[in-house]
Formats: structure tokens, sequence, C-alpha cells
DNA sequence: TTACTTTTGCTAACACTGTTAGAAAAAGTA
DNA sequence: TACTTTTTCTAACAGTGTTAGCAAAAGTAA
């Protein structure tokens, strides 16, 4: 019987336009603007048909976190595959963090900003492949660090410390109204990821 | 007439005594939990007396925000007059930094996380000095880098990397529950900073 | 002390929020 | 047609920030 095949995809439908109307309600209007009763209206429903769909709201910014870290995870690989160097990998790494983060503030700010235990997203596999980009990071870092005689900090050590100084970079900028040029600020960022790189070996 | 003296004097102490129970409410349940009506409730008056010392709620959390920088800054200036090598003056208020943010996570929240503009609160001056972290640190990097021959990267710009790996390193160890271990999440910090340094010249 | 003015503080509301209990309507099954 | 399951909605609860307007208290001048 595909009565309940039928069921299961109409049901999908209305959470897909949850999802889709929701994001469109943030992009409008910011995080702050999203509540339970627009996206409910717009999807043309009653409230709880939205809970029928996500346990509560925090569920429905967890969704679009883990979209948001498959999305970066993606960008980071690609960029990594066009080099073979792991210095030139881990510049086009930060440099395509950079970009993402401005691209897409929404998602970034729904992935670090708003209190999201992003643990679990971060940790996400997007398929095909196992992308997560602290292991992207890792590799590229391990790389380098094994011609090196540095035994006193470990790899992944030296990926946190790469994810936090593009991550302090961006999170800084993103909260100042008017702070330095864009290119400047951008200029920072390379210099910043120069020196780690060379505090690597 | 003291009789105006005296009102003024009251006035003043309601407002104290809204700041303070807002803090106790704060360190007790976080953040989220803070209300107008808690306030209200707390110091036994009614919602409207709190919006006579404080337009909005914004403006309370912007006190607190701005008590974090000057706090902050005192931490960071009694950190640096230890030392007279502007590298190890860099390293001491690293530290400062970042025992102030995890001694006192309900300030660092407050000025970073909250989504309040802090550019204003962050310029603050303290008294009797103009204490402001930017400067401080801006000194000791300053006198480093007058020794060096690097022209394509100013003061300014490496401040701001100094405090944005500071503080990447900090929010990112916030907002995960179970990371590294305390000792080694430090390390990572002061091997940042010690690359951070070594790139100055 | 009385009459008037200013200050102070409160009640009650408005317009929202997330969330859920329980009834009604629709859809599917025998 | 009678019954069961699924779907959907109305209406409420318990909060939130914020404010209009009125009552009470305090201070001032006669």
């Amino acid at each position: 019987m595909g009565i309940s095949e039928r069921r299961i995809r109409q049901k999908e439908e209305v959470r897909n336009n949850i999802l889709a109307t929701a994001w469109q309600i943030v992009r409008e209007e910011g995080w702050q603007a999203l509540s339970i009763r627009k996206i409910a209206d717009a999807i043309e429903y009653s409230v709880p048909v939205v809970y029928d769909h996500f346990v509560n709201k925090e569920c429905i910014l967890l969704e679009f976190a883990r979209e948001g870290f498959c999305l970066l995870g993606r960008k980071m690989a690609q960029a990594k595959g066009k080099h073979a160097d792991p210095a030139a990998q881990l510049r086009a790494m930060a440099d395509a963090y950079w970009n993402f983060a401005f691209k897409n503030k929404e998602y970034y700010q729904v992935m670090f900003n708003l209190g999201i235990p992003c643990a679990e997203a971060e940790a996400c596999t997007c398929l095909p492949e196992k992308i997560n980009f602290r292991t992207l990071v890792g590799e590229s870092i391990g790389e380098i660090m094994t011609n090196s005689k540095r035994t006193d900090i470990s790899v992944c050590m030296k990926s946190h410390t790469f994810w936090s100084v593009i991550h302090g970079l961006i999170s800084i900028k993103m909260m100042r109204t008017s702070d330095m040029h864009d290119d400047l600020n951008k200029l920072v960022m390379e210099d910043a990821i120069e020196g780690f790189i060379k505090n690597l070996t």
C-alpha cells in the first residue's frame, strides 16, 4: 500500500517547508526574528504542526548548524584539494573558512554564536566522505610536523590552535560594526596563518 | 536643602540594588535567566521602577559589559607592570586575559557573547588611568616591532591579532563542554602566544 | 494646617515568546 | 456504514520586554 509512503513523503515536504521558511526569515530579518509562530504563519499551518517535526526550537537551529558544518567542511575539502603542499593547503583552507564565514554569516552565527552545543554538529560527517574540518586541517599539519622535531605539542593541539586563530579573527570582526577595512582584516588573517605555519616546525 | 541630595542618594541606592541583584541572578542561574521581573521581585519594587534607572534591559547588560572591560583592563595592566621586557609583558597579559575569562565567565559572556555592540564598552577608560587593553598590548608590541624591519604589517594590526588569538582559544573552549584538559588548553594558548611573539620580528 | 505641586511607584495592560493539552476534523479501514 | 487512526487546530499556560495612566506619597507655599 502506497498510502503510508505518500504520507511520509508529504510529511517530509512539510518538514522541508519549515526549514526553507525558517531560513528565509533568518536571511531577511536575522536569527532573533525567527519564531515558531512566524514559521507556522508562513507555511500556513498552525503552531503545533511545527512541533510534530521538531521537538523544540533549538532542534531547528541545530539542523542549520549541522548544515553549516557540512557546507564548511565541503568548502575546506575543496580548497585543500587544489594543493599538494601541506602549507599551501592550510593557507587555502584558512581562506575558505574566512570566505565561508562572511558569505554565510547566518550559518556562522548559528554554528557558534547561538549557544548551541556544537560538539556533535561539528563532528558531523558529510556524505559521501567523512569530511570534518578538524581532521582535514590535522592531516596537513601532521605532514608538516613529521618533518620537524617539535615534540612539546601534538597535531591535535595545533589543529585546535589553527581553528582558534581563524575563529577569533572572524568572531571579533563580526561583532565590531566599524572596524578595519575588509582588505586589512584579511591581510591580518593571512599574516596570522603565516606565523602559525612557521611555528609548526 | 539636603532633601534633593538624599533623594539622589536613595535613587542611586536603588540603582545599585538593581545591579547587585541582577548580578546575583546571573551568577546563580546564568544570563538567560535574568529578567526585569525577577529583578523587580528581588528588590521588592514593581517592574516600572527598574525602567526609571535603565531605559531597557540591554542597558543593564551594557553596564556589566563595561564593568567587565574595566576589570579586564586593570588585570592586564597589573600583569604587564610586573615585567620590563615587552615579550614577557605580552606573555603575562595573555595569561591575565585567560585567567580573567575563566574566573569571570559571566563577565566574559556579557562582553562578547550577548550581541552587545562592544566597541564603546571596549574603548572604556578606567580611572584613574586610561586603561584600555588594546593600547596596553599595542605598546608592548610596538617596542618589539621597532627593533625589527617588518613594514608589511602595523602595530595596530598585530594587536588585533594578539587579541583574536586569545579570544578564539577562549571562546572555543567555552562553548565546548568536554574538550581537552584545562592544562593542555593553557599549554596550547602559551604555544600560540609564543608563536605570535616570534612572528613579530 | 491647608492647598497645591512634584515626585514616586504601582496596577494593568500590550504584544510578543516557546510550548502543550485536548478537542475536532479528516482520512483510511473493516 | 461504523470504527479507528491520523492529522490539525483552538485555546491555553507561563513566561518575556515594555509602557500608559492613575494613585499615593512627599515636599512646598499660603
